[in-house]
DNA sequence: GTTATATTTAACTATTCAGTTAAACCTTTT
DNA sequence: AAAAGGTTTAACTGAATAGTTAAATATAAC
């Protein structure tokens, strides 16, 4: 008589959660089809809408998982208590890291946000991101009264870091084929930013 | 009898085209109507397809007209036969003055491309694009041989220095956000980089 | 003024798709 | 064994949408 979560219960919302963010990822929230969701979860339409009760409602959970775990790792990643060469070196490592298991977040979450921006308000505005944003401007601040870095505008200065890891992977689809003719691994390519990137930016603003 | 291109007939169809590159740019090919292109074109359905037989064509002749802009300018800002320094300059502000005036050009085209990558070859293929490959990589190598920057790899060198002039309008609707936040206009962290980028990879790239 | 082309109107077709329903079946709990 | 919930089946509804059609009207060319 008691209602609960049996084990069957959350495994099979986690398939089709997990297959519903394959193809919300790959075709975007217009483009994805509930019966190819429901396919690739190995179940059925109707099974689909008895656990997400609309393809919004489903596009929602997955947007918002997608988006809390791409900021989390941001969060993490940026939130450390380092001289900067040492915090870029590890946010390049441990970031880039991230976005090699989950290659189609970015360009995902960015293209989806473009369409509707409201989408994003509520991570926006989370106090999380508030926080990171001042952790990383005393950051910068440290640095540049100790004479370490030259002075910076810091939210140029941020874009230019995040915008040198994510945007091979928002432009993957062209990054691939380009890479291809160079014969070239987009993995290869990328495992070398990992490490180069950190040097790339450091020089950028050292002080002479 | 004569069948010509009256004024007319080219406005239109001119018109029906700008409409339906503005509505694909917002909503991308899966979530543009027909019905929305005719009407901001000021036009019926009927008419649209009796310009471009079917979506997929008018879609095609968009992405294409696009890509082509995009490339051209490309080609055109990073073509010229001057020092790096020089280089990047005139890069960044001509081709972020191209962005600024085509702002969604580049998440349409980047999400386009990562949903169907085929549409891409003709263009990556394209004599054009190698020329484009061949002359910058040439520009380092000159650089490097002589001594101006340090020894780096070419491929990523080029990422990181278009990366950081797209990334901002591919993220535009995530980055106006949070500029909000800090009482900056877009515009003008556009406008600041145009100056600011030409000097922060400058000096990445330097040789001490 | 006649002809050819451009454009509108409005109704229509065919398809795709999200979401529903109800009955049957399976699995686990009690 | 009975009950409850999980899952399947298969057919269905209703809305949205691309594309069509044919007749009427406007606009330009000759």
């Amino acid at each position: 008589m008691v209602i609960m979560m049996t084990e069957k219960n959350a495994t099979t919302e986690k398939t089709i959660f997990d297959a519903a963010a394959q193809v919300f990822e790959e075709k975007g929230l217009d483009g994805a089809r509930m019966q190819e969701i429901a396919d690739r979860a190995g179940i059925n339409k109707a099974l689909l809408h008895y656990y997400f009760r609309s393809k919004e409602k489903l596009f929602d959970a997955v947007f918002n998982k997608l988006a809390r775990d791409m900021l989390n790792k941001l969060f993490v990643c940026l939130g450390q208590d380092l001289p900067l060469e040492d915090q870029l070196v590890l946010f390049y490592k441990e970031h880039i890291g991230f976005l090699q298991q989950h290659p189609g977040i970015p360009a995902f979450l960015l293209n989806e946000i473009n369409k509707n921006p409201q989408r994003v308000i509520q991570f926006i505005n989370a106090e999380q991101f508030e926080l990171l944003r001042q952790h990383f401007f005393k950051q910068i601040d440290k640095e540049i009264a100790a004479g370490r870095i030259e002075e910076v505008d810091k939210i140029q200065f941020l874009a230019n870091i995040i915008g040198l890891s994510v945007f091979p992977f928002a432009a993957r689809g062209l990054l691939e084929m380009i890479l291809d003719q160079h014969n070239v691994n987009f993995d290869e390519f990328i495992e070398k930013r990992k490490t180069e990137l950190a040097q790339f930016v450091m020089k950028a603003v050292a002080k002479k």
